[in-house]
DNA sequence: CACCGGTAGTACGTTAGACGTAGTAGAGTT
DNA sequence: AACTCTACTACGTCTAACGTACTACCGGTG
C-alpha cells in the first residue's frame, strides 16, 4: 500500500483528496476515524496517516460537511450532513468532467453516464 | 469565474488539481502558459492565477511530464511527454474510480465506461 | 501619438493542509 | 506478561496553491 508519500511523487497522486475520500466513505454510513481509514484503504487503495485523517475530519466538521454522533470515549463516529452530500455530489461531477475531458483528449475510454432510478431507499442516509 | 479562492472555500474545490488540468490541456496539443490558462478556463471553468499556473508548469517540467518546445522570447510553449500521458491516464483512472464510488454511495448516476476503438468513433459521443 | 486592453510571463510572499512520527491508552489474544 | 489491534492526540515540516504586484510588448482607437 503506497502511502502516496515515498518522496519521489512519481505520479499526480494528490488527486486523492482526503476530504473527498472521507465524504465518500461516510456517504455509505456513519463511521469513526479508524473505520474510515480502513474503508478508504479498501475502495481507494490509499492509507491515510492519522495526521492527514484527523486533520481532514476536523476541517470537514468545521465546514459543516460532517457532524459527530454519539460514541463512547474512545470512538468519535461521524455522519455526513446534507451539505456534505451536496458538496460530494458537486465534487463527483467535477471529477467526472475533468476525467472525461482528459480521457477524450488522450483518446481513451468514453464513459456514458446513466441515471439510476432509486429503486430502494439508499442505505446510510440517516441512522 | 470563481477563482476558487474566495476565502470561504465552500466546496471541495481542490479536486481541480492544476497539474491535472495542465496535462489535460496539453494532451490536445502544444500550448504556452497563457493559452493553457484560457483553455483550462474553457473546459474546467477555473481560472488559474500566474503563480499557480507557472509554478505547476515548472514542477511538471522538473518531473519530466511536460517539456518545452521552441518559441520566441515572449512565449514558452510546452508539450506533454509520454510519461505525462501515462501519468494523466493514471490520474483519469483514479478520478473515475473515486467519482464512481462516490456516485454509487450517494445513489447517483452510474457511468458505464466503454472502450472506443481509435478508428471508429461512436455515434453521438465525443464528436 | 498617447492611451488602453489583451497577451505573456517573472518575482515574491502567505498560508492551508497533506504527511510523518511519536506517544497514549484501552481491549482482546496468546 | 507481552503483544497486537484499535483509536486517537499532539506536533512539526514542507510542498504547492494562491494572490498581488510588476514588467513588457502588441494592436487598435480616439
Amino acid at each position: 500500500m503506497p502511502r502516496r508519500t515515498e518522496k519521489s511523487r512519481r505520479g499526480l497522486e494528490r488527486a486523492n483528496e482526503p476530504a473527498v475520500l472521507i465524504l465518500t466513505s461516510l456517504a455509505s454510513g456513519t463511521k469513526h476515524g479508524y473505520m474510515l481509514a480502513k474503508d478508504i484503504e479498501g475502495f481507494a487503495g490509499v492509507s491515510l496517516g492519522p495526521g492527514t485523517l484527523y486533520g481532514a475530519i476536523a476541517r470537514l466538521e468545521e465546514r459543516g460537511l460532517i457532524e459527530p454522533t454519539e460514541g463512547d470515549e474512545r470512538r468519535r463516529p461521524y455522519r455526513i450532513t446534507s451539505a456534505g452530500r451536496a458538496a460530494l455530489a458537486t465534487a463527483v461531477q467535477e471529477m467526472r468532467t475533468i476525467a472525461d475531458e482528459g480521457a477524450e483528449r488522450l483518446g481513451l475510454a468514453a464513459p456514458v453516464h446513466q441515471l439510476i432510478s432509486p429503486k430502494r431507499p439508499q442505505l446510510g442516509l440517516s441512522q
